[in-house]
DNA sequence: CAAGACTGTTTACAAACGTAATCGAATCGC
DNA sequence: GCGATTCGATTACGTTTGTAAACAGTCTTG
């Protein structure tokens, strides 16, 4: 089950919310940069829903929707296909692609450098 | 300019190569996997004529293709995109969901350390 | 009760994608 | 020379994506 780059946004508002959103609520939680109709937003939530991305439950004559997979599968999901398609299945050609882009702050360094020595014990 | 999950197929058969290529010896550097049909391969040459990610030079009545990006330069352009989109353009989550699933293995953690050592010097 | 206001559903439509067949020109084998 | 083969170019066609308008019920409010 793939999820579009514009339906990822629809999924992010989702994810972001602690309870069940309307459509309504949905558009307004979608950054303005997007400039959404509302129209858009209904279009992604059926989308969506038939992907069964999202489930809804039926609040009177609107529908309360919510995300029906969590966010750390579907991005674990990408990710794994993401290195598996670019890198091999390997990580440690990606960290070393975005070094050479400078996209690594010292924070994010030792981010991963706990997280590594976390794995090693 | 995007690229693709088929034309990347094509991409990679370009980038593996030393030398520029026929459409058939695209196509036969192709996985069998694929099943593709000699026209798809053209289909793809084409397209990605048409993006400009690669370029062709004409020897006799054939084409010979080649890469018109680098693929360090695609595939950082791509990791950079990606996790800008999931991960806020932070690596360390990234690498934190990957280490979760096991994706991880002694060689690799050990690649990863020593990229980051030496980025640190 | 009638006129809006809101919902979700259906329909629209162009661009991109995946996969491929057809066509017209060039070339190669005989 | 002429038929078969081989190229790239053109055309095809269904699906997905991005973006949205139209429509049909249902509430609300005057």
């Amino acid at each position: 089950m793939r999820i579009s780059d514009a339906e990822l946004e629809v999924m992010e508002a989702l994810w972001s919310s602690d309870r069940a959103l309307t459509a309504t609520e949905v558009a307004n939680r979608i950054p303005a940069e997007r400039g959404w109709s509302i129209a858009t937003v209904k279009t992604m939530l059926s989308r969506l829903s038939a992907k069964g991305a999202i489930t809804y439950s039926e609040e009177g004559r609107r529908y309360l929707y919510s995300a029906a997979v969590a966010r750390d599968a579907y991005v674990g999901r990408e990710s794994r296909r993401f290195v598996d398609q670019l890198f091999g299945g390997r990580l440690s050609p990606l960290v070393a692609r975005l070094a050479e882009e400078d996209a690594l702050d010292d924070e994010d360094i030792a981010a991963i450098e706990a997280i590594l020595k976390e794995l090693k014990s």
